[in-house]
DNA sequence: GCACATTTACTCGGATACTATATGTCCGAGTTCAAACGG
DNA sequence: CCGTTTGAACTCGGACATATAGTATCCGAGTAAATGTGC
């Protein structure tokens, strides 16, 4: 098991719209190629977060492109990976106990399964976590760690590419 | 993204290992009987469980089977998802920030991919609490929680089924 | 009666197909600006 | 000179292939008890 590549790519990405001027958009291809990605599958990928509302899409000639749709603090990275992975859990019970010979009637069962009991609680801790940290913590991060030559090209990219 | 189907098999198949008395071993296909599961692939699931050193196979015309290598409460939930998913983390961080146009040699960056440390440290919660949770934690659970009708057809199910 | 070799019953173990999900790609639909045109 | 119309630039949006990992299955390899045989 492991995430989507999509999540990585929609959390820098998002870091990335965030440090955007405000009221200024990038469209999908600029990201893509700002972060080395194929830029088709990156346009999808922000389809799926702009479903989900977490960044919109302006059209039309100039200023189109995505953006964030709420504060950058208002974004939680529990959001980008519900909205990439779904909001189902990870692990899903397949109750296991109301199968096999000696199973009963799913109604005599009261308390829930221990295993999916013990299962949900652990994804509980991990779903907090992620809740716990937010766009707005991650431009802070970049922006601290950001090594100098990296931070000069970036911001003149940003000029050239923002119209 | 969702967890392999064998995690949870194999977290009913070693709280039923543990039930056992001790010393007695049960073959692969009457575990998959009593859980209502394709025996062959929970074949493959316990060859996977038992590489990773957390039950052990007896072979032979009788008392053949699979039992726990270790005591139950020395086997955590975390054990056993990592022998089925493997160890390496659920995120795995491809570097993205070394790409780009604007990226800067490797050996730059000295502090570590900020998107990758937020991920890390939610998988982190994650994992310790699977690790708190042991198989034992399971057995004493379901011998709550059991409805009396099914204890009982178990019990004599283990009758007829051990030798 | 006892020890040894052989058979037999029973199981695990790895190699092998199939299917669902994630990844990667394409072309048409939609929106706004800007220039061209006519009054 | 100003309002309207027309066109073009630029992008998103969903529909369409391909690759990878999870699911399901099979048959041969291996072990220990039970049996038979000879001493």
């Amino acid at each position: 098991m492991r995430l989507s590549m999509g999540v990585e790519s929609m959390l820098h990405s998002c870091t990335m719209l965030g440090l955007l001027p405000p009221g200024k958009s990038l469209p999908a291809a600029k990201l893509a190629e700002y972060h080395g990605l194929p830029a088709a599958y990156l346009a999808k990928q922000l389809q799926t977060v702009a479903a989900a509302g977490l960044v919109e899409a302006g059209r039309g000639r100039v200023n189109s492109g995505y953006r964030l749709a709420r504060p950058p603090d208002d974004i939680t990275l529990l959001d980008i990976v519900d909205a990439i992975e779904g909001p189902q859990p990870i692990f899903r019970c397949t109750d296991i106990r109301f199968r096999g010979p000696c199973a009963a009637d799913p109604s005599n069962y009261t308390a829930v399964c221990a295993v999916n009991a013990a299962m949900r609680q652990a994804e509980q801790a991990w779903r907090e976590a992620l809740a716990s940290t937010t766009i707005a913590d991650l431009m802070a991060a970049v922006a601290v760690d950001a090594v100098p030559e990296v931070a000069d090209k970036s911001s003149i990219w940003l000029q050239n590419s923002l119209r």
